[in-house]
Parts: structure tokens; C-alpha cells; sequence
DNA sequence: TCTGGGGTCCTGAGCCGG
DNA sequence: TCTGCCGGCTCAGGACCC
């Protein structure tokens, strides 16, 4: 493991809630909450202003809107968030040519092999100005974490959090790591962390004292080894650029739980459809078909089915889908159906064991007729949709975003990023002069990289100035 | 309180072929 | 030819992460 503390973690707070915000000036300030707004949402990023009242991702968006009646409450625009996204991770490539993105807001990266750092001091710089540039160029923070391996500087861009930077020094990680819950360490989720507990291990610390078989021996040989290297802070991980996708899924949670067999094999094939979409989006095929059911009782199984070559044929994982499912019992109701397909590869090979198979009528494919009846019953009559939270555009008021929508009215805000907060108007869901629009950028010139202070002002105001500042 | 969506990795059982 | 062993593959489930 390397001496210097040259590995950085950039985690952007409160990501999406912060996107918003920024879009959004009336919401600066105030609690927003961001994620699935229907019956069985959850919560995906809560704005610090929202954690006060104990809202936390991950928690289901009922139990948010009790704790936090008053709110903003959108949903997810992640093609907006890409769009940051991208600016964010351009700038860390500007670092390294290793970067390794862990999600939207999340990455590594090894600031020695770009050479921006080598020690301590030019680690610290280089964090730094990196936060005061994302400042810039996106207008939103992030903090900042350095230490020698990745385990450790995702911990103290934790530590760090919001809008600060943490370098943990050479030589202090046992100490820094010992007295922490054992839930700190990567790989440490809730069935971990009550498996331990129940044998008296809450801290980093009891997890080292309890020795590597003992580990082994509770937690498998793989995951054992692994945590006890974990507690005693030896983690070799090295950053990786270019991880290659394993696989392609897609799946629906319903508002209402199926019970109608031939609905529930519709949705099978849309599922199927969708994810071939995402699969040749990508230039990939699959060779094995999985089928994922969650039923009434959050009970969930997978079956799965591997085919004789890759294939990114609709119609072969359309009906390898449809077989799998006819091996589930569905009576009871399913709340979640998911279609993946995993052992990717970058070619094909034409399934004609199957192709065979459907033209000679064996399959069953569900009838044309069948499928389009079914999806008339599920769609919605005609009317507009009106995403709360989605930019808009009307021809007398200008850009604005819909605030909250339902019968047959929708509210619109009308204000753009760096205008002061806005007005509400509502109108008609069907008015003409109102329609969709795309999101405006955070920062409306992109300046030079550099320490040019944000456009407007934050929400958190912490530093001030350029926003390079550090937290100790 | 009632639990998303997209992934990764690990384990253990069963089967098969050398 | 039979048996035992071993490794590899497939399948299902579980845990974890963001």
C-alpha cells in the first residue's frame, strides 16, 4: 500500500436534493426530497435542511412526508443530473487519467499516477482547488476525501461532509478507524453489522481483536478475510478506469400489487423490451435470461435461464422471460417483476434453436390482439403529464417548473437558475401555451477553471468566497 | 413504517465431464 | 469398467452499495 495520501474520493452532497436547489432558487434554503412519489417511493437524496426532521435516503417516502409535511417533494430528472455529472467528472480527468465513477456523485481518484500529487501537502492543494473548480463549473459542492487507499479516503470525504475536505494522515488510520461502528467499514450493511453485534463486535477496533478465523468462521471465507483486512486498514484495492459492465436489468415496483396472470405476463414482456432497448443501447448481448419476482409478502425469487449464445433479440429474451415466469406462482399478487440479462458479450449469435422453436408455434407467444387490449386498459386517458419538478415553458411567462399537478390544473413557478425566486401561476393541464422544456443550466457561462466564485449564492453559505475552503 | 432501481459479489447445492 | 475426486458451470438466494 502506498505511504502517500494520494487516493481522493469526491462525494457531492446531498447530490440531486443540491441539483434542485441550485436549479430552483425558491427551494435554497429549504427542505426538498427527492425520489418516487408514488405510494411505494422512497426516498433517493434528502437536502441537509430536510435531514433536520430525520428524513434519510432510503426511507420510504411515506414515512418522509409525515416527518416532513412541508417539503418539496420532486422526482428524480437524472438526465439532468448525467449532465452535471459529466462536468464533474471531466474535471476529476483533469486530475488523473485514473478515475473510477462509483455512481452519479461518487468517484475516485489516484491523483498520484496523474501526477497532481505526491505528498501530503500538494494532495491537500489539489483537493482544494478541485472543490473550488466543481464550485465553478456546476455551481454546487462537494467534499473531499484523501488518504492512502480507497477505503480510507471514502471515509474521510464522509467525515468531511458537507462541503469539506479530510485528509487522513499517514501512519493514523488504525487510530483514526478503531473507535468507529463497525458499519463504517465497506461491505459492513445491516445483516452484517447484527451478525456482529450479536457476537459483541460494534467497533472497527472489536473487529480486528476478534482475529481473521474467527471472521472466517462467522462470515464466510471471502467476506471475513476481507473485513479483517478492512479493520486493520490494509486495503490494496487499486482505482480502476474502465469497469466493464456484467449486466443489463430493468425492473417496476407497481403502485398496486398484479393478481392478473395475463397482465402480469404483459408486463414480463415490456420488461423484456425495455431491457433489450438498454442492452443494444450499450452495443451488448446476453446470454443468460433472468426473471425477478417480488410478491405481495416482499418475498422475491429469481429464475434464471442460460441460452446456447449470446442474443439481443428481443423476441428470444422476450420468450425466455415468459418461459421462465410460467415456473413462478404469481396468485397472491406481485408488487415488483424485473427483467435482467447477465454474461454479456460484444457480439451475437442468432438464436435459431429458438427462432425455430416460435416459428413452429411452440412458445405460446402471448396474441397480439391479447397484448393490446391489455395495454389499452393500462393507459391513462389522454391527459398531459405533469412531473412535479420538471422544467416547463409558457409563451407569455417564460421558464418555469411544475410545482404540483392534479385535477386537471397544474402549478408552475416560473424561475431559472440565476433568477431570484419566482412566482406561481396555475394553470389548465391542457392549456396550449404551456409545454415541456429542457433544463437550463446551473452556471450560465461557464468560466475559465479556476477560483471564480459561484454565480449565486449557496444555500450553505460555509465558506464563502471561492468555496475552496477545507474543513480540518 | 413498510420497504426503488440499478448494479456487484459471494455462497452453496447440484450436475457433469475428465 | 467402475469409483472417487476435482474443477467448472449453472442456478437460486442473499447481502451490499449508491
Amino acid at each position: 500500500m502506498r505511504n502517500t495520501p494520494t487516493i481522493l474520493h469526491l462525494d457531492m452532497d446531498a447530490f440531486y436534493a443540491s441539483a434542485e436547489q441550485a436549479a430552483k432558487p425558491s427551494l435554497r434554503g429549504k427542505a426538498v426530497i427527492v425520489g418516487g412519489l408514488g405510494p411505494r417511493g422512497v426516498v433517493a437524496t434528502a437536502s441537509y435542511e430536510a435531514r433536520v426532521f430525520g428524513v434519510h435516503s432510503a426511507m420510504p417516502m411515506a414515512q418522509a412526508r409525515r416527518l416532513a409535511p412541508n417539503a418539496a417533494y420532486l422526482v428524480p430528472r437524472f438526465g439532468f443530473y448525467r449532465e452535471i455529472s459529466e462536468q464533474v467528472m471531466r474535471l476529476l480527468r483533469e486530475l488523473s487519467p485514473l478515475v473510477e465513477p462509483l455512481s452519479l456523485d461518487e468517484a475516485f481518484v489516484d491523483l498520484e499516477a496523474g501526477g497532481t500529487a505526491w505528498d501530503e501537502e500538494s494532495a491537500r492543494l489539489t483537493g482544494t482547488k478541485l472543490r473550488g473548480d466543481i464550485r465553478a463549473v456546476t455551481g454546487l459542492t462537494g467534499s473531499v476525501g484523501l488518504a492512502v487507499s480507497k477505503m480510507l479516503a471514502k471515509i474521510a470525504s464522509e467525515q468531511a461532509k458537507p462541503d469539506g475536505l479530510v485528509l487522513i494522515e499517514p501512519g493514523t488510520e488504525r487510530a483514526m478507524l478503531g473507535p468507529l461502528p463497525v458499519r463504517t467499514l465497506p461491505g459492513v450493511g445491516p445483516a452484517t453489522g447484527d451478525h456482529l453485534r450479536r457476537v459483541g463486535i460494534t467497533t472497527v477496533e472489536e473487529v480486528a481483536e476478534a482475529g481473521e478465523d474467527e471472521l472466517v468462521r462467522l462470515l464466510g471465507k471471502a467476506h471475513g478475510s476481507a473485513l479483517y483486512g478492512m479493520a486493520l486498514a490494509l486495503d490494496e484495492r487499486p482505482v480502476v478506469a474502465e469497469r466493464d459492465t456484467k449486466s443489463v436489468s430493468v425492473e417496476d415496483t407497481y403502485d398496486v400489487d398484479i393478481h392478473d396472470r395475463v397482465r402480469v405476463r404483459m408486463e414480463v414482456q415490456r420488461l423484456a423490451d425495455r431491457c433489450v432497448r438498454r442492452l443494444r443501447d450499450a452495443g451488448r448481448s446476453g446470454r443468460t435470461v433472468v426473471l425477478k419476482v417480488r410478491r405481495y409478502d416482499f418475498s422475491t425469487l429469481t429464475r434464471s435461464d442460460t441460452l446456447r449464445g449470446p442474443t439481443d433479440d428481443p423476441a428470444v429474451v422476450r420468450e425466455a422471460a415468459a418461459r421462465l415466469l410460467e415456473t413462478v406462482d404469481t396468485t397472491g399478487g406481485v408488487r415488483l417483476l424485473g427483467v435482467g440479462v447477465t454474461g454479456l458479450a460484444d457480439f451475437t449469435q442468432e438464436d435459431l434453436f429458438a427462432q425455430a422453436q416460435a416459428a413452429a408455434g411452440e412458445l405460446e407467444p402471448l396474441a397480439e390482439e391479447e397484448v393490446e387490449e391489455s395495454a389499452e386498459k393500462q393507459e391513462t386517458p389522454t391527459v398531459r403529464r405533469w412531473s412535479a419538478g420538471h422544467d416547463v415553458r409558457h409563451a407569455e411567462f417564460g421558464h418555469g417548473w411544475v410545482q404540483g399537478s392534479g385535477l386537471g390544473r397544474v402549478t408552475v413557478r416560473f424561475e431559472t437558475p440565476d433568477s431570484d425566486p419566482g412566482r406561481v401561476r396555475t394553470f389548465r393541464t391542457d392549456d396550449p401555451e404551456l409545454e415541456p422544456a429542457e433544463p437550463l443550466p446551473l452556471v450560465r457561462r461557464r468560466p475559465q477553471v479556476s477560483s471564480e466564485p459561484a454565480r449565486w449564492p449557496q444555500s450553505r453559505s460555509g465558506g464563502g468566497g471561492g468555496g475552496a475552503t477545507s474543513s480540518p
